[in-house]
DNA sequence: GCCGTAACGGTTGAT
DNA sequence: GCATCAACCGTTACG
């Protein structure tokens, strides 16, 4: 039997083709890790958790090297609906993590009218509260009853508007972030660097990538719609297989590739075929 | 026996 | 700091 790391031992296993939820049975499992259960095969699993990255990854691997998703499903004891739909999610977006979990939709608290108005009241009375904000807003009749927003809404447009740019506090991850790095030393350092990278004509230099170990390849966003989890995984492929996903491959869209510090800093962003990227990522990765 | 999927109980994190 | 809610998770059972 192969020992994958949390795994039980076969002492701690239930019979296979035990009905716990229907018969309502005991399940729960007491194992090194804690909280685990036992599933039908006997394999360990966290209720409502994704299953650890090294098992994605070795459902993807044995998927790849031809083997059937029962074969993969009885050796890795992950079940077959499990392994169904890991792969699926990867043949349609070329990636193995698992989705984002939790939070909830943004919802429209306020309307830029209303988020321009709470601005205003704040900027002439510094030391207004937020409920006396909501009060004046039904008073001057910007609101109804049924739309004005919450006091806690109206504290965090408080705190998006002000509270940043009072403590100096810049989010590195949007664009304000983004000028701000460029003054730092990480910031002129990549610009230096890049300034390396970048040929007369302003493409960047893949074979020059390789003489700078502070740098690293990035490829930040298949599409400028979609998160960067899908494309961190693809590049993950390309390290593990040395080829892009199926679902890349002969992708009609555009990859923005960029070069980054190794503080993740975004210096310098350009948009290349994915065909392109690919190809001389894969040319990165044979010779490293 | 294999596969896709609905139902289920559970977790997570933004609001 | 707490409650709510909608997203996700993996397992099970069914067709």
């Amino acid at each position: 039997m192969s020992s994958l790391p949390g795994e039980v031992p076969q002492r701690m296993r239930l019979f296979p083709r035990q009905n716990y939820y229907r018969t309502g049975l005991p399940l729960d499992v007491s194992t090194p890790l804690g909280q685990g259960r036992v599933n039908q095969l006997g394999g360990v699993f966290i209720n409502g958790r994704p299953l650890p990255n090294h098992i994605r990854h070795k459902i993807v691997e044995m998927a790849h090297h031809g083997v059937r998703p029962c074969v993969i499903s009885r050796q890795l004891r992950v079940s077959h609906g499990c392994v169904s739909k890991i792969l699926c999610r990867y043949q349609e977006t070329g990636s193995i993590r698992p989705g984002a979990i939790g939070g909830s939709k943004p919802r429209q608290i306020s309307t830029l009218d209303v988020e321009r108005q709470i601005e205003e009241y704040r900027h002439d009375n510094p030391g207004m509260f937020s409920w006396e904000i909501q009060d004046k807003l039904l008073k001057d009749g910007v609101c109804e009853r049924g739309t004005v927003p919450s006091v806690s809404s109206i504290s965090r447009v408080l705190r998006n508007r002000f509270g940043k740019k009072d403590v100096g506090e810049w989010d590195k991850k949007d664009e304000d972030g983004e000028k701000a790095n460029k003054h730092s030393i990480d910031g002129i350092l990549c610009d230096k660097a890049l300034s390396l990278l970048l040929a007369p004509n302003g493409e960047i230099q893949f074979s020059k990538l390789l003489g700078y170990s502070a740098l690293h390849f990035q490829i930040l966003s298949h599409h400028p719609f979609e998160s960067n989890h899908r494309n961190q995984s693809a590049y993950q492929h390309i390290q593990l297989f040395g080829s892009a996903p199926p679902a890349f491959q002969n992708c009609p869209f555009t990859a923005l590739v960029s070069a980054s510090y190794a503080a993740g800093s975004l210096i310098k962003a350009k948009w290349l075929p994915t065909s392109a990227v690919f190809a001389e990522t894969s040319k990165i990765h044979q010779i490293q």
